[in-house]
DNA sequence: ACCGTTATCGCAAACAGCCGCAATAGCGGA
DNA sequence: TCCGCTATTGCGGCTGTTTGCGATAACGGT
């Protein structure tokens, strides 16, 4: 089944808007945010508008199709989900970031979810902190 | 060396405001928001602006008095320093928030910093997921 | 106690993101 | 193919937070 169909079967309805937002979603490949997307699009529908790009990816977002993560700059970062799944450390005094495998936050994952019930979703926010090239410079 | 001394040797100044702020923050003791930090002052200060609340706070951060935490999306939470530091677990369906000892949340900052050099703050974004509770009325 | 420097203030405007509304346009069925 | 239902749109406005500004007031020095 392929995303129209899906849309469809799901009570939705496949729009150019919304197929716009999954273009632009697609030919931004990483992380990207709500703003570039608008930005992207705007140059083919330039009436679009802000909060129908949110509502898109809101949407989307429901069916599976897309994730985002909540980086250290008050900015939401959407992404594909088709992308493999990963951890994002970012670097509170540089900015700089970092994927890690889920691999590695699975362990807290699984206490989390045998001590509290609770299903944690590790690759919805950033962990924050000092990266290796600020700590070194910090301390020298 | 108490906070007044702290503020001036920084080069700051410790104005009303500022006292008032790190007031509200003893009395809430707990995590609180902005808003409500300036609701509680402005019965003693009305003409406090929003924008001021928000630069003490980041001010008395920078001095070490002062974290911050982000919980669901969109808001932050402000608390004193002093007391003790523990992680956020965040319903992202109910939207309950339970506390868990950074112990938990430990060995992961250890293999963080072991095999990435990175010095997470794994108590500064709350870890989102869906709660026992959510997760098996779902299931039900 | 008085000055001069300048951190901080209050204000207004911008920011990302969200929501309710009336108008529009997909979609399934006849 | 046309029709009706209703999901979705663009708009205006609101929240929470940040920023630039000119005016004010802390503080160290005299």
């Amino acid at each position: 089944m392929n995303i129209d169909q899906t849309v469809r079967a799901s009570g939705k309805r496949m729009t150019v808007q919304r197929r716009l937002v999954l273009e632009a979603l697609e030919r931004a490949r990483h992380h990207t945010t709500a703003e570039e997307i608008a930005a992207r699009i705007r140059r083919q529908l330039p009436q679009i508008d802000p909060s129908t790009v949110y509502r898109n990816l809101e949407a989307l977002e429901g069916l599976g199709y897309v994730t985002h993560t909540h980086f250290e700059d008050r900015i939401t970062r959407w992404h594909l989900t088709g992308a493999r799944r990963h951890g994002h450390l970012v670097c509170r005094q540089c900015g700089a970031e970092t994927q890690v495998p889920m691999s590695l936050l699975e362990p807290l994952a699984r206490r989390l979810r045998a001590e509290h019930g609770f299903q944690a979703d590790l690759a919805h926010s950033a962990v924050v902190g000092i990266c290796r090239t600020c700590a070194s410079v910090s301390s020298a």
